[in-house]
RNA sequence: GGACGAGUGGCGGAGUGGUUGAACGCGGCGGUCUUGAAAACCGCAGGCGCCGAAAGGCGCUCGUAGGUUCGAAUCCUACCUCGUCCGCCA
């Protein structure tokens, strides 16, 4: 959520930095504005009249303590607090109109955020490794996993439908394994506080995040609405710290978590959609961060670092862009995508996604530290995916596939795995 | 799921209709004293919003949202959360 004391200082400069976005991204700017100003007349308006109702209520009470008759003071309260109550509902419509406008905005892309107007326009940063050569064709993974019996395609549809996939035997073993190795590389070297945080929130949790009330065809929820299946587990983390005030030292808080993650994909049918690279359900480790604002760019920096680190370790050939201003999510200023080789698809498959969000997110929380003047500022949030599995599995299998048919387990997660090949 | 009870400041805990944003204790911050510390003593301290250049003023806030009343932490309703008991259950 925007700050509206900016949005009222500088309209313009906001509704420019907006439009970087696109078109429509500023939409509802001049509502919020014309609401803040109704608003904000009502509360004078009504603010004078409970001073007045406070001290003639305050004078009763002491007259009516000394045994003393207040008949004329109470003459006409009745309707002064009927108009309050008036004015104080009026107030609250308008509130409510402007939270929601402003609940509907997207985040101030970053200063120096790259400019385009869409995925085409993301620069590549950097890239990591060579793309694996093979001396025999590479399968892609849902021919070389059905060949293996790790993966069974066919009882997911039976089972819950498109979108979903059953992992068997050794490729169970390695989902598990690469969740355990990843868990356990960032909080044994990267200093993370690990969490294991429900995977149905609340409402309130969602808006927090951003995912509400924009993107609700996203979601999965439970009938009654009052719950929803967490879409990535920055929901219940970032969360965790809501409608609190953090001591300045306590910053940075540093947390991994492993959900599940549960997305509609709604209207993204065709797309990708060949095996594990767009599931309805897909594992996850997520890095979050709440940190303080002076130091969040270097945050994701190092937070992005510890994603990178993931498929480094794993000897996996990757690619990382930074998202534009025209594809950049709704809740991020400033956004790195890594995105992983996958030889036998022949194409890079995002894996992680690491964005500074700043206040955005705080705002909508009330998440906030007290600063060292004593004043209480908006924490900055940050998340990564450290990293998403799925599209993981996919390049491992296909970039360690052997001219046999079988996969080698890389070093890194040997110990966990228990064993040097599938197979 | 049902019944009963409870939600007050960082924590504990008073307060059952009127000058209570809230006694008291602990914790926190500043000071006095001390070579330093402790103890003792004195003082300061919630959050949000509106007006204001600022100083400051005002409003709201006692789980949340409504209601009763001239006036609500206090009375009523709903919801949320916690506790206890019952039912069910991995």
């Amino acid at each position: 959520m925007l700050d509206i004391a900016l949005i009222r200082k500088d309209p313009d400069g906001v509704r420019q930095r907006l439009l970087t976005r696109g078109q429509g991204a500023a939409d509802g700017l001049a509502k919020v504005l014309e609401a803040d100003e109704e608003r904000r007349k009502l509360i004078g308006e009504v603010e004078k009249l409970k001073a007045e109702r406070n001290t003639i209520s305050k004078e009763i009470g002491v007259r009516k303590g000394q045994g003393q008759p207040a008949d004329e003071l109470m003459a006409g309260m009745k309707e002064k607090s009927d108009r309050i109550a008036e004015l104080d509902r009026l107030t609250a419509e308008v509130e409510a109109r402007q939270e929601t406008l402003l609940l509907n905005i997207p985040n101030l892309p970053w200063e120096d955020c790259p400019k385009g107007g869409g995925s085409a326009d993301n620069p590549v940063v950097s890239t990591w490794g060579n793309p694996k050569k093979f001396d025999f064709k590479p399968l892609d993974h849902v021919t070389l996993g059905e060949k293996l019996g790790i993966l069974d395609f066919t009882s997911a549809a039976k089972v819950s439908g498109s979108g979903f996939a059953v992992y068997r035997g050794a490729g169970a073993k390695l989902e598990r394994a690469l969740i355990h190795w990843m868990l356990n590389f960032h909080t044994g070297s990267h200093g993370y506080t690990e969490v294991s945080p429900p995977f149905l929130v609340r409402e309130a949790s969602m808006v927090g995040t951003g995912q509400l009330p924009k993107f609700r065809e996203d979601m999965y929820a439970t009938e009654g609405g009052e719950l929803f299946l967490v879409p990535t587990a920055e929901v219940p983390v970032t969360n965790l710290h809501r409608e609190e005030i953090l001591a300045e030292g306590d910053l940075p808080k540093k947390y991994a978590a492993y959900t599940p993650c549960f997305r509609r994909e709604a209207g993204s049918a065709g797309k990708e959609t060949r095996g594990l690279a767009r599931m309805h359900q897909f594992d996850k480790v997520e890095l979050v961060w709440i940190e303080h604002p002076d130091r969040s760019m270097q945050a994701l920096e190092t937070l992005c670092g510890h994603a990178e680190a993931v498929l480094q370790k794993l000897g996996l050939h990757y690619r990382k862009i930074e998202l534009c201003t025209g594809d950049i999510g709704f809740g991020a200023a400033r956004c790195y995508d890594l995105e992983v080789w996958a030889p036998g698809m022949g194409q890079f498959l995002e894996v992680s996604s690491c964005s500074n969000f700043r206040d955005f997110q705080a705002r909508r929380m009330g998440l906030r530290f007290k600063g060292a003047d004593g004043k209480n500022r908006a924490c900055h949030t940050l998340n990564g995916s450290g990293t998403a599995l799925a599209r993981l599995f996919i390049a491992l299998v296909e970039t360690y596939q052997t001219k046999d048919g079988k996969i080698e387990v890389p070093e890194a997660i040997r110990p966990v795995f228990g064993s040097p090949l599938i197979g």
